[in-house]
DNA sequence: GCATCAAACGGAATTGATTCCGCTTCTACG
DNA sequence: CGTAGAAGCGGAATCAATTCCGTTTGATGC
Protein backbone atom coordinates (compact mmCIF):
# COMPACT_ATOMS: atom_id res chain seq x y z
CA UNK A 1 0.00 0.00 0.00
CA UNK A 2 1.30 3.63 -1.11
CA UNK A 3 2.45 5.56 2.04
CA UNK A 4 -0.58 7.76 2.28
CA UNK A 5 -3.13 5.60 1.77
CA UNK A 6 -1.90 3.88 5.00
CA UNK A 7 -1.46 6.96 7.03
CA UNK A 8 -4.93 8.08 5.46
CA UNK A 9 -5.92 4.88 6.63
CA UNK A 10 -5.30 5.67 9.90
CA UNK A 11 -6.66 9.14 10.04
CA UNK A 12 -9.85 7.28 9.25
CA UNK A 13 -9.91 5.05 11.86
CA UNK A 14 -8.85 7.45 14.36
CA UNK A 15 -11.29 9.65 13.74
CA UNK A 16 -14.05 7.04 13.59
CA UNK A 17 -13.18 5.62 17.07
CA UNK A 18 -13.17 9.66 18.28
CA UNK A 19 -16.51 9.98 16.67
CA UNK A 20 -17.82 6.52 18.18
CA UNK A 21 -16.42 8.02 21.79
CA UNK A 22 -17.73 11.00 21.41
CA UNK A 23 -21.30 10.45 20.09
CA UNK A 24 -21.66 6.46 20.39
CA UNK A 25 -22.15 4.77 17.18
CA UNK A 26 -25.43 6.80 15.60
CA UNK A 27 -23.06 9.73 15.04
CA UNK A 28 -20.99 7.72 13.08
CA UNK A 29 -21.80 8.61 9.22
CA UNK A 30 -19.46 8.20 6.56
CA UNK A 31 -19.80 12.18 5.60
CA UNK A 32 -18.62 12.83 9.19
CA UNK A 33 -15.82 10.71 9.57
CA UNK A 34 -14.68 11.48 6.17
CA UNK A 35 -14.86 15.25 7.39
CA UNK A 36 -12.90 14.77 10.54
CA UNK A 37 -9.88 12.78 9.04
CA UNK A 38 -9.73 15.30 6.17
CA UNK A 39 -10.12 13.26 3.40
CA UNK A 40 -12.96 12.96 0.47
CA UNK A 41 -15.63 10.30 1.16
CA UNK A 42 -14.42 8.46 -1.75
CA UNK A 43 -11.36 7.23 0.11
CA UNK A 44 -13.38 5.83 2.72
CA UNK A 45 -15.01 3.72 0.25
CA UNK A 46 -11.89 3.15 -1.42
CA UNK A 47 -10.36 1.38 1.84
CA UNK A 48 -13.46 0.08 3.64
CA UNK A 49 -16.15 -0.59 1.04
CA UNK A 50 -18.51 0.35 2.63
CA UNK A 51 -20.24 1.18 6.19
CA UNK A 52 -20.23 -2.07 7.19
CA UNK A 53 -16.24 -2.65 5.99
CA UNK A 54 -15.81 0.25 8.17
CA UNK A 55 -17.19 -0.83 11.49
CA UNK A 56 -15.85 -4.22 11.24
CA UNK A 57 -12.16 -2.80 10.64
CA UNK A 58 -12.70 -1.12 13.99
CA UNK A 59 -13.16 -3.96 15.54
CA UNK A 60 -10.47 -5.51 14.18
CA UNK A 61 -7.86 -5.58 16.68
CA UNK A 62 -10.13 -7.77 19.20
CA UNK A 63 -11.42 -9.71 16.67
CA UNK A 64 -7.70 -10.61 15.81
CA UNK A 65 -7.78 -11.96 20.05
CA UNK A 66 -10.45 -13.61 19.70
CA UNK A 67 -9.67 -15.55 16.35
CA UNK A 68 -6.15 -16.45 17.65
CA UNK A 69 -7.82 -17.55 21.03
CA UNK A 70 -10.00 -20.17 19.25
CA UNK A 71 -7.49 -21.38 16.76
CA UNK A 72 -4.48 -21.74 18.74
CA UNK A 73 -4.90 -20.88 22.14
CA UNK A 74 -5.43 -22.41 25.11
CA UNK A 75 -8.43 -24.87 25.72
CA UNK A 76 -11.09 -25.01 25.81
CA UNK A 77 -11.62 -22.42 23.68
CA UNK A 78 -8.51 -23.65 21.61
CA UNK A 79 -7.20 -27.19 20.80
CA UNK A 80 -6.69 -29.72 23.56
CA UNK A 81 -10.30 -29.94 25.11
CA UNK A 82 -13.20 -32.52 23.68
CA UNK A 83 -14.76 -30.74 20.44
CA UNK A 84 -18.68 -30.91 22.08
CA UNK A 85 -16.75 -28.68 24.81
CA UNK A 86 -14.63 -26.33 22.74
CA UNK A 87 -18.69 -25.83 20.58
CA UNK A 88 -19.71 -24.71 23.79
CA UNK A 89 -16.65 -22.83 24.83
CA UNK A 90 -16.52 -20.99 21.32
CA UNK A 91 -20.23 -20.51 21.14
CA UNK A 92 -20.35 -18.60 24.57
CA UNK A 93 -17.03 -16.43 23.92
CA UNK A 94 -18.52 -15.40 20.33
CA UNK A 95 -21.64 -14.18 22.60
CA UNK A 96 -19.77 -12.53 24.72
CA UNK A 97 -17.19 -10.72 22.59
CA UNK A 98 -20.89 -9.78 20.60
CA UNK A 99 -22.21 -7.83 23.46
CA UNK A 100 -19.14 -6.36 24.16
CA UNK A 101 -19.51 -4.80 20.35
CA UNK A 102 -23.22 -4.89 20.66
CA UNK A 103 -23.12 -1.30 18.73
CA UNK A 104 -21.22 -1.52 16.20
CA UNK A 105 -21.67 -5.50 15.58
CA UNK A 106 -25.76 -3.87 14.94
CA UNK A 107 -24.00 -1.77 12.89
CA UNK A 108 -21.85 -4.06 10.35
CA UNK A 109 -24.61 -6.29 10.29
CA UNK A 110 -27.23 -4.48 9.46
CA UNK A 111 -25.69 -2.44 6.67
CA UNK A 112 -26.81 -4.50 3.95
CA UNK A 113 -28.51 -7.73 3.47
CA UNK A 114 -25.77 -9.89 3.77
CA UNK A 115 -23.93 -7.72 5.84
CA UNK A 116 -23.92 -10.29 8.38
CA UNK A 117 -21.63 -12.93 6.84
CA UNK A 118 -19.05 -10.23 5.89
CA UNK A 119 -16.81 -9.74 8.95
CA UNK A 120 -15.72 -12.98 9.97
CA UNK A 121 -18.41 -15.03 9.29
CA UNK A 122 -16.99 -18.08 7.39
CA UNK A 123 -14.04 -18.20 9.42
CA UNK A 124 -16.25 -19.29 12.37
CA UNK A 125 -18.35 -21.05 10.26
CA UNK A 126 -15.22 -22.83 9.03
CA UNK A 127 -14.24 -23.65 12.67
CA UNK A 128 -17.48 -24.49 14.17
CA UNK A 129 -18.72 -27.02 11.57
CA UNK A 130 -15.06 -28.71 11.69
CA UNK A 131 -15.99 -28.94 15.61
CA UNK A 132 -19.37 -30.12 14.75
CA UNK A 133 -17.78 -32.55 12.33
CA UNK A 134 -16.01 -34.36 14.96
CA UNK A 135 -19.00 -34.48 17.54
CA UNK A 136 -21.38 -35.69 15.25
CA UNK A 137 -19.55 -37.20 12.22
CA UNK A 138 -22.69 -38.66 10.22
CA UNK A 139 -24.52 -34.66 10.69
CA UNK A 140 -24.41 -31.98 8.50
CA UNK A 141 -22.02 -29.82 10.26
CA UNK A 142 -21.91 -26.61 7.47
CA UNK A 143 -25.50 -26.55 7.97
CA UNK A 144 -25.72 -26.88 11.80
CA UNK A 145 -22.78 -24.34 11.89
CA UNK A 146 -25.32 -21.68 10.51
CA UNK A 147 -27.71 -22.75 12.74
CA UNK A 148 -26.36 -22.55 15.91
CA UNK A 149 -24.59 -19.22 14.76
CA UNK A 150 -27.67 -17.60 14.16
CA UNK A 151 -28.82 -17.05 17.30
CA UNK A 152 -26.02 -14.81 18.09
CA UNK A 153 -26.88 -12.07 15.22
CA UNK A 154 -25.83 -8.87 16.78
CA UNK A 155 -29.36 -7.42 16.39
CA UNK A 156 -30.85 -10.45 18.11
CA UNK A 157 -28.74 -10.48 20.89
CA UNK A 158 -29.62 -6.69 21.20
CA UNK A 159 -33.24 -6.96 21.29
CA UNK A 160 -32.70 -10.41 24.36
CA UNK A 161 -29.94 -8.56 26.25
CA UNK A 162 -31.04 -4.80 25.96
CA UNK A 163 -33.92 -3.95 25.01
CA UNK A 164 -35.87 -7.16 26.91
CA UNK A 165 -32.91 -7.36 30.30
CA UNK A 166 -32.19 -11.23 29.56
CA UNK A 167 -29.05 -11.95 31.13
CA UNK A 168 -26.28 -13.32 28.15
CA UNK A 169 -25.61 -16.53 30.54
CA UNK A 170 -29.47 -17.71 29.59
CA UNK A 171 -28.89 -16.97 25.61
CA UNK A 172 -25.61 -19.25 26.66
CA UNK A 173 -27.36 -22.17 28.21
CA UNK A 174 -30.22 -21.74 25.91
CA UNK A 175 -27.33 -22.79 22.81
CA UNK A 176 -25.94 -25.09 25.53
CA UNK A 177 -28.62 -26.96 25.87
CA UNK A 178 -29.15 -27.26 22.11
CA UNK A 179 -25.55 -28.21 21.83
CA UNK A 180 -25.94 -30.85 24.99
CA UNK A 181 -28.77 -32.46 22.68
CA UNK A 182 -26.68 -33.54 19.47
CA UNK B 1 -60.40 3.73 8.36
CA UNK B 2 -61.74 6.86 6.01
CA UNK B 3 -63.21 4.94 2.44
CA UNK B 4 -60.45 7.42 0.30
CA UNK B 5 -57.81 5.65 2.94
CA UNK B 6 -59.27 2.29 2.54
CA UNK B 7 -58.86 2.33 -1.19
CA UNK B 8 -55.67 4.17 -1.54
CA UNK B 9 -54.23 1.42 0.60
CA UNK B 10 -55.66 -0.76 -1.86
CA UNK B 11 -54.41 1.48 -5.05
CA UNK B 12 -50.66 1.09 -2.95
CA UNK B 13 -50.55 -2.32 -2.46
CA UNK B 14 -52.06 -3.26 -6.01
CA UNK B 15 -48.90 -1.20 -7.72
CA UNK B 16 -46.46 -2.38 -5.14
CA UNK B 17 -47.69 -6.25 -6.42
CA UNK B 18 -47.14 -4.60 -9.67
CA UNK B 19 -43.65 -3.92 -9.85
CA UNK B 20 -42.98 -6.66 -8.09
CA UNK B 21 -44.28 -8.79 -11.05
CA UNK B 22 -43.02 -6.82 -13.50
CA UNK B 23 -39.71 -5.60 -12.45
CA UNK B 24 -38.87 -8.05 -9.17
CA UNK B 25 -38.57 -6.55 -5.58
CA UNK B 26 -34.89 -4.28 -6.35
CA UNK B 27 -37.55 -2.38 -8.49
CA UNK B 28 -39.96 -1.63 -5.20
CA UNK B 29 -38.98 1.95 -4.31
CA UNK B 30 -41.36 4.15 -2.33
CA UNK B 31 -41.29 6.82 -4.42
CA UNK B 32 -42.02 4.65 -7.98
CA UNK B 33 -44.52 3.03 -5.63
CA UNK B 34 -46.56 6.22 -4.67
CA UNK B 35 -46.05 7.40 -8.57
CA UNK B 36 -47.74 4.06 -9.88
CA UNK B 37 -50.14 4.02 -7.06
CA UNK B 38 -51.37 7.85 -7.91
CA UNK B 39 -50.53 8.88 -4.10
CA UNK B 40 -48.43 10.77 -2.38
CA UNK B 41 -45.05 8.92 -0.87
CA UNK B 42 -46.28 10.49 2.70
CA UNK B 43 -49.68 8.06 2.44
CA UNK B 44 -47.35 5.18 1.99
CA UNK B 45 -45.63 6.29 4.99
CA UNK B 46 -48.48 7.43 6.97
CA UNK B 47 -50.04 3.75 6.14
CA UNK B 48 -47.52 1.34 6.44
CA UNK B 49 -44.60 2.97 8.73
CA UNK B 50 -41.74 1.81 6.26
CA UNK B 51 -40.41 0.25 3.53
CA UNK B 52 -40.19 -2.40 5.62
CA UNK B 53 -44.32 -2.29 6.50
CA UNK B 54 -45.14 -2.24 3.24
CA UNK B 55 -43.16 -5.61 2.35
CA UNK B 56 -44.86 -7.35 5.16
CA UNK B 57 -48.16 -6.03 4.06
CA UNK B 58 -47.14 -7.59 0.42
CA UNK B 59 -47.18 -11.04 2.71
CA UNK B 60 -49.64 -10.34 4.43
CA UNK B 61 -52.57 -12.52 3.07
CA UNK B 62 -50.48 -15.95 3.00
CA UNK B 63 -49.12 -14.68 6.26
CA UNK B 64 -52.91 -14.83 7.70
CA UNK B 65 -53.33 -18.42 6.17
CA UNK B 66 -50.26 -19.54 7.83
CA UNK B 67 -50.88 -18.35 11.34
CA UNK B 68 -54.59 -19.95 10.79
CA UNK B 69 -52.87 -23.55 10.19
CA UNK B 70 -50.91 -23.49 13.45
CA UNK B 71 -53.22 -21.79 15.94
CA UNK B 72 -56.37 -23.57 14.42
CA UNK B 73 -55.33 -25.84 11.45
CA UNK B 74 -55.20 -30.10 11.43
CA UNK B 75 -52.49 -31.77 13.09
CA UNK B 76 -49.35 -31.80 13.21
CA UNK B 77 -49.37 -27.81 12.71
CA UNK B 78 -52.17 -27.81 14.75
CA UNK B 79 -53.20 -28.48 17.49
CA UNK B 80 -53.87 -32.47 18.27
CA UNK B 81 -50.67 -33.51 17.59
CA UNK B 82 -47.68 -34.00 20.32
CA UNK B 83 -45.81 -31.07 21.10
CA UNK B 84 -42.39 -32.04 19.80
CA UNK B 85 -43.88 -32.94 16.41
CA UNK B 86 -45.97 -29.82 16.46
CA UNK B 87 -42.31 -27.95 16.65
CA UNK B 88 -40.70 -29.58 14.12
CA UNK B 89 -44.12 -29.16 11.64
CA UNK B 90 -44.19 -25.40 12.66
CA UNK B 91 -40.18 -24.30 11.70
CA UNK B 92 -40.38 -26.63 8.83
CA UNK B 93 -43.63 -24.57 7.46
CA UNK B 94 -42.01 -21.24 8.73
CA UNK B 95 -38.78 -22.39 6.73
CA UNK B 96 -40.93 -23.31 3.40
CA UNK B 97 -43.02 -20.23 3.66
CA UNK B 98 -39.63 -18.43 4.02
CA UNK B 99 -38.42 -19.67 0.99
CA UNK B 100 -41.67 -19.33 -1.07
CA UNK B 101 -41.63 -15.06 -0.35
CA UNK B 102 -38.08 -15.13 0.32
CA UNK B 103 -37.13 -11.95 -1.81
CA UNK B 104 -39.79 -9.64 -0.12
CA UNK B 105 -38.91 -11.09 2.95
CA UNK B 106 -34.69 -10.65 2.93
CA UNK B 107 -36.31 -6.83 2.22
CA UNK B 108 -38.92 -6.97 5.24
CA UNK B 109 -36.10 -8.35 7.27
CA UNK B 110 -33.31 -5.69 6.44
CA UNK B 111 -34.82 -2.43 6.24
CA UNK B 112 -33.73 -1.80 9.50
CA UNK B 113 -31.63 -3.10 12.71
CA UNK B 114 -34.77 -4.59 13.90
CA UNK B 115 -37.17 -5.03 11.23
CA UNK B 116 -36.66 -8.81 11.08
CA UNK B 117 -38.78 -8.53 15.06
CA UNK B 118 -41.98 -6.56 13.30
CA UNK B 119 -44.09 -8.33 10.98
CA UNK B 120 -45.11 -12.02 13.08
CA UNK B 121 -41.96 -12.21 14.88
CA UNK B 122 -44.02 -11.96 17.96
CA UNK B 123 -46.43 -14.35 17.13
CA UNK B 124 -44.27 -16.83 16.12
CA UNK B 125 -41.73 -16.98 19.44
CA UNK B 126 -44.91 -16.70 21.18
CA UNK B 127 -46.33 -20.14 19.85
CA UNK B 128 -42.98 -21.85 19.81
CA UNK B 129 -42.29 -20.85 23.18
CA UNK B 130 -46.03 -22.36 24.49
CA UNK B 131 -45.09 -25.70 22.23
CA UNK B 132 -41.07 -26.14 24.05
CA UNK B 133 -42.37 -25.63 27.36
CA UNK B 134 -44.61 -28.66 26.55
CA UNK B 135 -41.53 -30.57 25.55
CA UNK B 136 -39.29 -29.33 28.59
CA UNK B 137 -40.89 -27.76 31.49
CA UNK B 138 -37.69 -26.88 32.76
CA UNK B 139 -36.33 -24.89 29.81
CA UNK B 140 -35.84 -21.81 28.89
CA UNK B 141 -38.71 -21.81 26.64
CA UNK B 142 -38.34 -17.93 25.54
CA UNK B 143 -34.53 -17.91 25.03
CA UNK B 144 -35.00 -21.10 22.85
CA UNK B 145 -37.66 -20.29 20.40
CA UNK B 146 -35.30 -16.95 19.95
CA UNK B 147 -32.39 -19.71 19.37
CA UNK B 148 -34.55 -21.84 17.04
CA UNK B 149 -36.20 -19.13 14.91
CA UNK B 150 -32.69 -17.18 14.45
CA UNK B 151 -31.88 -20.11 11.88
CA UNK B 152 -34.85 -19.03 9.96
CA UNK B 153 -33.98 -15.48 9.30
CA UNK B 154 -34.57 -14.42 5.49
CA UNK B 155 -30.72 -13.37 4.63
CA UNK B 156 -29.24 -16.24 6.39
CA UNK B 157 -31.61 -18.94 4.30
CA UNK B 158 -31.42 -16.67 0.68
CA UNK B 159 -27.55 -17.20 1.21
CA UNK B 160 -27.83 -21.02 2.12
CA UNK B 161 -30.60 -22.08 -0.68
CA UNK B 162 -30.17 -19.41 -3.29
CA UNK B 163 -26.21 -18.43 -3.20
CA UNK B 164 -25.12 -21.93 -2.45
CA UNK B 165 -27.77 -24.26 -3.36
CA UNK B 166 -28.23 -25.99 -0.04
CA UNK B 167 -31.65 -27.61 -0.49
CA UNK B 168 -34.40 -26.49 1.97
CA UNK B 169 -34.39 -29.74 3.13
CA UNK B 170 -30.98 -29.78 4.73
CA UNK B 171 -31.84 -26.51 6.99
CA UNK B 172 -34.75 -28.32 8.07
CA UNK B 173 -32.66 -31.52 8.99
CA UNK B 174 -30.49 -29.49 10.69
CA UNK B 175 -32.98 -28.02 13.14
CA UNK B 176 -34.68 -30.97 13.62
CA UNK B 177 -31.54 -32.62 14.52
CA UNK B 178 -31.26 -29.84 17.25
CA UNK B 179 -35.18 -30.27 18.30
CA UNK B 180 -34.87 -33.30 18.52
CA UNK B 181 -31.75 -33.37 21.38
CA UNK B 182 -34.35 -31.14 23.80
C1' DG C 1 16.77 14.71 -10.86
C1' DC C 2 13.00 13.47 -13.89
C1' DA C 3 9.42 11.13 -16.63
C1' DT C 4 5.67 7.85 -16.31
C1' DC C 5 1.59 5.94 -14.79
C1' DA C 6 -1.00 3.12 -11.73
C1' DA C 7 -2.88 4.01 -7.37
C1' DA C 8 -5.17 7.11 -4.62
C1' DC C 9 -7.70 11.34 -3.88
C1' DG C 10 -11.65 14.70 -3.22
C1' DG C 11 -15.97 16.11 -3.35
C1' DA C 12 -19.94 17.02 -6.35
C1' DA C 13 -23.70 14.39 -8.10
C1' DT C 14 -26.91 10.71 -7.61
C1' DT C 15 -30.13 7.80 -5.37
C1' DG C 16 -33.54 6.52 -2.28
C1' DA C 17 -35.72 6.49 2.31
C1' DT C 18 -37.95 9.23 5.54
C1' DT C 19 -39.81 13.55 7.57
C1' DC C 20 -42.49 17.72 7.67
C1' DC C 21 -46.19 20.64 7.27
C1' DG C 22 -49.70 23.44 5.08
C1' DC C 23 -53.81 22.06 2.48
C1' DT C 24 -57.91 18.99 1.44
C1' DT C 25 -61.53 15.72 2.31
C1' DC C 26 -64.37 12.79 4.97
C1' DT C 27 -67.80 12.07 8.55
C1' DA C 28 -70.35 12.90 12.53
C1' DC C 29 -73.42 15.79 14.49
C1' DG C 30 -76.52 19.55 15.17
C1' DC D 1 -78.10 20.78 4.75
C1' DG D 2 -73.94 22.97 6.95
C1' DT D 3 -70.00 22.93 9.37
C1' DA D 4 -66.20 21.72 12.58
C1' DG D 5 -62.29 19.27 13.06
C1' DA D 6 -60.09 14.86 12.86
C1' DA D 7 -58.00 12.10 9.51
C1' DG D 8 -55.71 11.97 5.47
C1' DC D 9 -53.05 13.84 1.63
C1' DG D 10 -49.13 15.46 -1.53
C1' DG D 11 -44.81 16.42 -2.53
C1' DA D 12 -40.94 19.44 -1.45
C1' DA D 13 -37.20 19.25 1.72
C1' DT D 14 -33.89 16.67 4.32
C1' DC D 15 -30.50 13.32 5.28
C1' DA D 16 -27.16 9.76 4.55
C1' DA D 17 -24.98 6.18 1.69
C1' DT D 18 -22.75 5.32 -2.41
C1' DT D 19 -20.91 6.27 -7.12
C1' DC D 20 -18.29 8.76 -10.53
C1' DC D 21 -14.73 10.92 -12.68
C1' DG D 22 -11.33 14.50 -13.45
C1' DT D 23 -7.14 15.63 -10.76
C1' DT D 24 -3.13 14.69 -7.81
C1' DT D 25 0.62 11.98 -5.91
C1' DG D 26 3.92 8.35 -4.63
C1' DA D 27 6.85 4.71 -6.47
C1' DT D 28 9.82 3.11 -9.97
C1' DG D 29 13.16 2.92 -13.72
C1' DC D 30 16.51 5.67 -16.05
Amino acid sequence: MRRDAARNRERILDAAAAIVAAEGVGGLSMAEVAATAGVGVGTLYRRFGDRSGLAYALIDEREREFQAAFLDGPPPLGPGAEPRERVRAFLGALADRTVAQLDLLVMAETAGPYARFGGAYEAYRGHLAMLLGQVRPEGDASCLADALLAPLAAPLLARQVRDQGVPVGRVKAALDALVAGL
